[in-house]
DNA sequence: TTCACAAATGCAACTCATTTGCGTTTATGA
DNA sequence: TCATAAACGCAAATGAGTTGCATTTGTGAA
């Protein structure tokens, strides 16, 4: 993902482009996996800004859905990109490597859900998160 | 679910059998929605053990699968109990009222994630958490 | 029933992710 | 170019969850 694009998701999301933005949305564009704000100041090294404007700027993203909380680690918040799509991750309970998943019927499952209840109207937004153990680890043992 | 009952759950998972210990799976093993600690340490009242003491608790629950974690809310932890088998959760984002939902084709999705991931050997857990707006809250608006 | 030991408990202090307040700087659009 | 709203940095606060340690209690063997 080029800088001029990450500048026109946040235009489009009318968000102020800084360059710290920038930096953010592009290096969350372009991860493999879901990150920490801690690992995005990491990345970020020298030239970051402060946690507290990472923690605000995702706020922020998560209000324009340009970026997705990820409920993975019980210990802290993971963010990802949204402009992939939908997909899912398995994460590895003994290494902790993440791999994505794309939709593996559980659209079908969310129809089937709603329909299901009689006390919900719509459903906004899901999670479906997988632990185990990958075949690295697994050959370990 | 009585007393005894619990007792029974507890010398199963090779837990040690306390008055608290009862107590707080006696609670979780009656909630119709997994609950937090501070909301434990609430219903269990003036007889309530300190925090810790619940964290701890639970911390071994995890262990032995008596109870399960569910990540609904970024910001504090819920746990249920995992004697009623496996069902996922509605949350409303507007009220925060969750509804039990049962299978609904998850297990298929999880062979199908497994089948076309190649990194991975096993799955051993997941979670399945929708996000909607309830009946109610839709007729406020 | 008694006894020793491992496990549970309480308390205080600590860790660490995340939030808040506030004064300063910067991007935006008129 | 200028006014204003938003972003930013810093310091301090919050709040969930953890850890160390001394004390109590449940458990299984004698």
């Amino acid at each position: 993902m080029i800088k001029t694009k990450c500048k026109d998701i946040l235009r489009n999301g009318q968000q102020v482009v800084t360059q710290s933005r920038c930096d953010v949305l592009c290096i969350l564009s372009k991860s493999q996996h879901p990150m920490s704000v801690a690992e995005l100041k990491q990345t970020l090294g020298k030239s970051s800004p402060n946690v507290v404007t990472i923690y605000r700027m995702l706020e922020s993203f998560l209000d324009k859905g340009i970026v997705r909380r990820v409920p993975l680690r019980s210990s802290e918040a993971l963010f990802e990109f949204t402009g992939f799509g939908d997909h899912h991750h398995i994460s590895c309970i003994e290494c902790h490597k993440i791999e994505e998943v794309d939709d593996c019927a559980v659209s079908g499952a969310l129809k089937n859900a709603l329909k299901k209840s009689n006390k919900f109207a719509s459903i906004t937004q899901h999670t479906f998160e997988l632990y185990g153990v990958c075949k690295e680890c697994t050959k370990k043992k």
